[in-house]
RNA sequence: GGGCACGUGGCGGAAUGGCAGACGCGAAGGACUUAGGAUCCUUUGGAGCAAUCCGUGCAGGUUCAAGUCCUGUCGUGCCCA
């Protein structure tokens, strides 16, 4: 801690107004129907107050989300601030333009973390959790962001993961109908008539839920003892865990059948480019063809469909150029196909390299697969990898020209991806050629390059060659022909094949929300899942005290057999759902989080998400849905996908009523450490908000926060950047502050105890400079420059410019030996988004509209006091507008140019006509000696703005 | 390898195709002061005494005019393989 001399008594300030704030519940949002207490201001401002107001009577929602955090032992760092600090001053503008405003926050609290934690220690997860969330709340209410506290979440409460449940239980309960193309409730799905057994019925139905078992090849980690996500594996590997392929039985949930809204409603919402074709990427949709291939085993044929290869292209026209095929690892076929000896002549480096297993092809394959368990899909699939796989021993006949290939199986091939196989054309794609080339496989050039480009490895489209009947055709063309003659002989159709995979919905975990679902034997004892009735939720976690796996690798919830083992001889479902279950619909909830009878009430749902018919704002048209999410790129993709999934299913089944969650989304970019690296423990180069808070106060760090750059950038953290706002700060408070009364409170403050400080903070004085005097044109300009320039900004959410623009505004100001209230007063209200509590105690210390003098009646309306909003809270006075009339010029300078190059300066008259500019230019004493001996070949008069005279 | 961003002073960054470097940091000088790591005032892209010249990763192009638009290229970051 330093013993600088304070720019400000901040430390007094931000306690006092964050707990006035928290006593008014002055950031209280009100869903239609709410009666409003009189005294609250927003009912003060829109004259509200004591009534019970419809959607109708309400002024216009703006919903503003920050991506809710999960509350880490580690506690906040500045990145989480950043985007929380956008949203705050973004929340605080809209209240002041009038909009009724929904910030709200809470916490994505289940997760691995805690549990990890609870094995070590033996604590619960709870207490963590609670622990953790105490102290992040103390961090971000230290910050004095205006969240409305009256709505946070928190996905651990039973609560709130009631309606977790329950909507899993909307999914479990609803298929997705290809007809409509739309999600419908199970009991609309009829059964094919030859299903006549109930266990075959059932089974019918349970493939088709949204929510479904499978047995599905998981990342799983035998240390951990639990299963994760592929995107959550290169996380805990980097950390030391081991991670396996292994096939299990998982619920998923069926967000393949949404692929194409997911993909199409991306044109609905207002993203970035770049964040919707990360969407898109992720969904991977490509159009081809889905080829049969026969396997052609010891020259016998065997027509049987179950022994055909399905694979899926994108270049059905390369088909000819197909010269091996390769199965994934785990495909179900191998088996099936692999004959006992190898084919004769099978040379020795398409046996594999396990030399103990190289005899015989089934010892081969199963060598070949255990090695190939224990890589990820990404290393699997990297394409600088030394390829590796597998030759199965079976062959394949190639459809269009009767051709027996060998089939392998190669780690390059992922049975998630497609149909798990594909035909191998080596000459036209770059793993394909580096496999063939590797194992001596042929390499025939089926597509012609263009002029000058190596035909071989090349994957573009050109012209089809050695094809028979496609050859001579574009790839285009070529790919339309082939698919057609494909489906005319049965071995093929288009097709249009998803990268999106189901998403894998069970985890062994504790820390989760349980699934309500429980597992019994049928009639025939069959063992079939069931779900439990919407009054059994929530369904709590048992309490435990051994939160590890069992032994035989079952999760920790089977550990608690009363809980699991239920009295009519059926079991509980003992996966948890995985955390993005809890942060898929928490903006929903903070629509009515206390509402016990339902998710979301229908009437705050289609307020806030903004499908009712509320009028329009006389400052922005409301717009449907979250009207701006802000969040990190880590989220990019997975949460803001599933989110959208579910909102989708319940839009579907009319419990919402947006098709898609969030309008507006913004990416803050990363804060990095003062190196420029990213912050990390290991690199010592993390910054702790508290010990900046500590020593400049929370506007400060707020302001330097936004005064770094444009939100979106990735930008390094410079603490001296800090002291700059921090300055800055001061140089506003000695703008308000009486000097006498503040060398006063200065040396009284060095003596006072504690309790005595709130006491000596109210005798400081307002400056004797500010008075209610009119102002001068030069005040007024520099005052509606930085309204425009500030309201303009903050509607770009562009924070950093905006603050320079107060900066200019003060800079001027300081210099003014008399500074009319009404001038500071307005200056004030552009301050407070940004510093909210130096902005309300220096708006504290002005006259009140009470005791102050009607305005005289001949000033004009701009140099008058709008006594309307004076008496109102700073938080919710209203933002002052701009008088363009204020900010012209009578004389304009412009800069002239010859050739491009400054040369001089003319002072116009603003209302100047472009002949009339042209002639003070080329009369200009300083341009004159630049025209002599000079043909003018041309003259442009940009009015207002500069003069270019082209000359020869 | 593909896609998408981004390259501007010593640093963070400004700039609807129209005076490059706003605003801030840092630095230098000065004032006040017992003191200054507070505050206030100057200066601050580079070269030059100056007029002036050179400057937005690099090379071209479009334009009266390019940091901004186009083509190529190099570099960095992110996402996907």
């Amino acid at each position: 801690m330093s013993n600088t001399r304070k720019q400000y008594p901040f430390d007094l300030i931000e306690p006092k107004w964050q707990q006035f704030w928290d006593r008014q519940q002055t950031f209280r949002a009100w869903n239609p129907g709410e009666t409003l207490p009189p005294e609250h201001p927003f009912a003060q401002r829109h004259g509200l107050g004591g009534r019970a107001p419809s959607t109708a009577e309400l002024p216009p929602k703006y919903y503003i989300l920050d991506m809710f955090p999960y509350p880490s032992g580690a506690g906040l760092h500045v990145g989480h601030p950043e985007g929380y600090t956008a949203t705050d001053i973004l929340a605080r503008y809209r209240r002041a333009c009038g909009f009724n405003v929904l910030h709200p926050m809470g916490w994505d609290a289940f997760g691995l973390p805690a549990e990890q934690y609870a094995i070590k220690t033996g604590q619960h997860p709870r207490k963590t959790t609670e622990t953790n969330i105490a102290n992040f709340k103390r961090q971000i209410q230290s910050l004095g962001f205006s969240y409305d506290w009256s709505r946070e979440v928190d996905t651990t409460d039973p609560g709130y993961f009631k309606w977790t449940q329950w909507i899993f239980l909307k999914l479990y309960n609803s298929w997705f109908n290809p007809a409509t193309n739309r999600a419908e409730p199970i009991e609309t799905l009829a059964c094919p008539p030859e299903l006549k057994t109930e266990n075959e019925q059932r089974a019918y139905r349970d493939n088709q839920r949204l929510a479904f078992v499978a047995e599905a090849p998981v990342n799983w980690s035998p240390d951990l003892g639990t299963v994760l996500a592929n995107e959550e594996v290169e996380e805990w590997t980097a950390k030391g865990h081991t991670v396996i392929r292994k096939p299990m039985r998982q619920w998923m949930l069926r967000i393949t059948a949404y692929a194409e809204r997911l993909l199409r409603d991306l044109d609905l919402v207002d993203w970035s480019d770049s964040l919707k074709e990360m969407q898109r990427n992720w969904i991977g949709r490509s159009e081809g063809a889905e080829v049969e291939f026969e396997i052609a085993n010891g020259g016998l044929r065997m027509a049987d469909a179950a022994k055909r290869i399905r694979v899926f292209t994108t270049r059905p026209d390369t088909l000819f150029g197909a010269t091996y095929m390769v199965l994934a690892p785990e495909h179900k076929l191998v088996d099936q196909i692999a004959p006992s000896e190898w084919p004769a002549n099978t040379p020795d480096a398409w046996k594999g390299q396990n030399q103990s297993a190289v005899s015989h092809p089934p010892s081969a394959i199963a060598a070949y697969r255990a090695y190939a368990a224990g890589k990820s899909d990404l290393e699997r699939t990297e394409l600088a990898k030394e390829k590796t796989g597998v030759f199965t021993g079976a062959y394949a006949t190639n459809p269009v020209n009767g051709e027996k290939i060998p089939i392998w199986i190669a780690d390059y091939v992922l049975i998630s991806y497609g149909t798990g196989a594909i035909m191998a054309v080596p000459a036209h794609d770059t793993r394909d050629l580096a496999f063939a080339q590797k194992f001596n496989l042929p390499v025939r050039l089926v597509v012609q390059a263009p002029e000058g480009r190596d035909s071989i490895g090349f994957v573009d489209d050109g012209t089809s060659v050695n094809s028979g009947f496609i050859s001579g055709l574009p790839t285009p063309e070529a790919k339309k022909k082939i698919s057609a003659w494909l489906e005319a002989k049965g071995v093929g159709r288009t097709m249009i094949n998803y990268k999106l995979r189901d998403w894998l919905f069970s985890r062994q975990r504790y820390w989760g929300e349980p699934f309500p679902i429980v597992w019994k034997r049928d009639s025939q004892g069959n063992l079939c899942h069931e779900a439990l009735p919407e009054n059994a939720l929530p369904l709590v976690p048992p309490p435990m005290t051994d939160y590890k796996p069992t032994p035989d690798g079952e999760p920790p919830l089977a550990r608690a057999r009363d809980w699991v083992n239920l009295p009519d001889g059926s079991r509980r479902e003992t996966n948890t759902m995985p955390q993005w279950a809890g942060s898929c619909w928490y903006y929903l909830r903070f629509l009515d989080s206390q509402n016990a009878q339902a998710f979301v009430g229908g009437k705050a749902e289609a307020y806030w998400m903004g499908s009712s018919k509320c009028q329009v704002s006389s400052v922005k048209p409301a717009t449907a849905g979250v009207d701006l999410y802000v969040g990190g790129t880590e989220h990019a993709v997975l949460h803001l996908l599933y989110a959208r999934f579910w909102h989708k299913v319940l839009f579907d089944l009319g419990c919402v009523s947006t098709p898609e969650p969030f309008f507006k989304l913004v990416n803050q970019g990363l804060i990095l450490g003062e190196d420029g690296q990213k912050m990390s423990k290991s690199r010592g180069n993390v910054i702790n908000p508290d010990d900046i808070l500590q020593e400049y106060g929370a506007d400060a760090f707020r302001l330097y926060e936004m005064f770094m750059g444009p939100l979106e950038m990735v930008k390094p953290w410079n603490t001296r950047g800090v002291e700059g706002v921090y300055r800055f700060l001061g140089r506003v408070w000695r703008l308000f502050v009486d000097e006498a009364s503040e060398t006063e409170f200065e040396q009284a403050m060095t003596t006072a105890a504690a309790h005595q400080h709130g006491e000596l903070l109210a005798r400081l004085r307002l400056s004797a400079a500010i008075q209610d005097v009119a102002a001068t044109p030069a005040q007024l300009k520099a005052l509606h420059t930085c309204i425009k320039k500030v309201t303009e900004d903050l509607d770009r959410l562009r924070f950093n410019i905006a603050i320079s623009a107060l900066m200019m505004f003060v800079n001027d100001a300081i210099g003014w030996p008399v500074k009319p209230v009404a001038v500071m007063r307005d200056f004030l209200a552009l301050l407070q988004p940004f510093a909210p509590h130096l902005a309300e105690e220096l708006w504290s210390w002005l006259p009140k509209a009470s005791n102050r003098q009607p305005p005289a009646k001949a000033e004009s309306p701009a140099k008058t006091l709008d006594l309307a909003g004076w008496a109102l809270d700073l938080a919710y006075a209203p933002w002052p507008r701009f008088d363009p009339r204020l900010l012209i010029e009578d004389v304009i300078e412009m800069p002239v140019q010859i050739n491009g190059k400054v040369r001089g300066r003319i002072s116009v008259p603003a209302d100047a006509t472009p002949a009339q500019i042209e002639a003070a230019a080329l009369a200009n004493e300083q341009i004159k000696p630049f025209l002599e001996g000079k043909t003018i070949k041309k003259v442009i008069v940009v009015p207002k703005k500069i003069v270019n005279i082209a000359v020869a």
